[in-house]
DNA sequence: AAGATTTCGGAACATTTGTTCCTAAAACAG
DNA sequence: CTGTTTTAGGAACAAATGTTCCGAAATCTT
């Protein structure tokens, strides 16, 4: 054994995410890594690689805890219609969050990155499919113990509101009109009515 | 006078908006540019500006060509199903166009650079604006030409299928299923019911 | 043909980029 | 305390970045 790290590695991590999440990729320097992480060139490299393979631990990391969250409560949804709308209020929320709206971190990494990278591709495939799955569970079971009569079968529903979510992802990032928002959730979720 | 351009701006514009929307703003290269547009760094930088002034002018290219084209659609829609329908084909058809698959500039631009670029961010509001507008209108028109009695007004649609288009413009971009696409406009054009 | 003016190619530039290396300091085991 | 092992800071590096500059070539006017 030997000298210990001055620094908790999930805690960098975590601001890697940050940084990354906000600024991007490319945007994102390894001067701007190692100002904003508050330790050396030399430990970001010997803890955890490239940029690259930073980047990429970053974005597994905003999987397992920022999506992960988001998919427990689809998971454990006892209201269809109420767990879509806390959602919603999560993604909107990022609008009002700070100076510069971060949007979602797999959304940024999937228009700047996945056509060029195979790796980040499969990260965001994986990622997407894992939410529709989850809502497309929490849908049949909405039918069942909630009187849920919508036109649609379950996979296709959780496509659709897959495809919604990552277009306010987009409006949000963009900083566009906020009260949009609330119209596009509402004819959404009309849907669900049958 | 003097000595004639040996190269069609036009055509340049053209060329530097493709790489932009393919490769998007950091990850395209002075070089880059020099090799693909051919011409040289001199004629560029005199002819264009500095690197983001020619990417705000690929954008907006982009935006009165090729949104300018689906707009006038809208704007000449006689059977807005069927225009909706139009839009979203040439929207998928990005995904199975080349190896790498672009989706939408304006939308690439957004997730990008609109959170740190205010003149990006002014541009894609303006964009979408525009569209959202062109919409309502087909909108109005169709409930009174059509037999078209859905929901919501105009105005809300036209929210609710700009987002729509946002999040499958998203997903051609990342490489996603594109069996999925169809499911999610199904599901979103069976609002036009009503 | 001569002169005026603009474009062109590429050398040249200073910065910034991502990454490595070296040395001193720190922490533990014996 | 000594020896061993690992971390930390920052100098150092080559390569790439965006941009400018200069001389030569090209085109038009007169």
């Amino acid at each position: 054994m030997a000298r210990v790290k001055a620094f908790n590695e999930v805690d960098v991590l975590d601001k890697a995410m940050l940084l990354f999440w906000t600024k991007g990729y490319h945007a994102t320097s390894a001067k701007d890594l190692v100002n904003d992480l508050g330790l050396s060139r030399s430990s970001l490299y010997d803890t955890f690689g490239d940029k690259r393979t930073l980047y990429l631990k970053a974005l597994q990391y905003y999987e397992e805890d920022v999506l992960g969250n988001i998919i427990s409560l689809v998971t454990h949804s006892d209201d269809i219609r109420e767990t879509l709308m806390a959602i919603f209020s999560i993604i909107i929320k990022q609008h009002t969050y700070e100076q510069a709206p971060r949007g979602c971190f797999m959304v940024n990494a999937a228009v700047e990155l996945a056509a060029t990278d195979l790796e980040v591709a499969y990260i965001v495939s994986k990622s997407q499919r894992a939410f529709e799955r989850a809502l497309e569970k929490a849908f049949v079971k909405a039918k069942d113990t909630q009187k849920l009569t919508p036109n649609y079968d379950a996979s296709y529903l959780a496509k659709f509101f897959t495809n919604v979510m990552t277009g306010l992802r987009v409006q949000v990032r963009a900083n566009q009109n906020s009260n949009d928002f609330k119209e596009v959730i509402n004819v959404s979720l009309s849907l669900l009515d049958g």
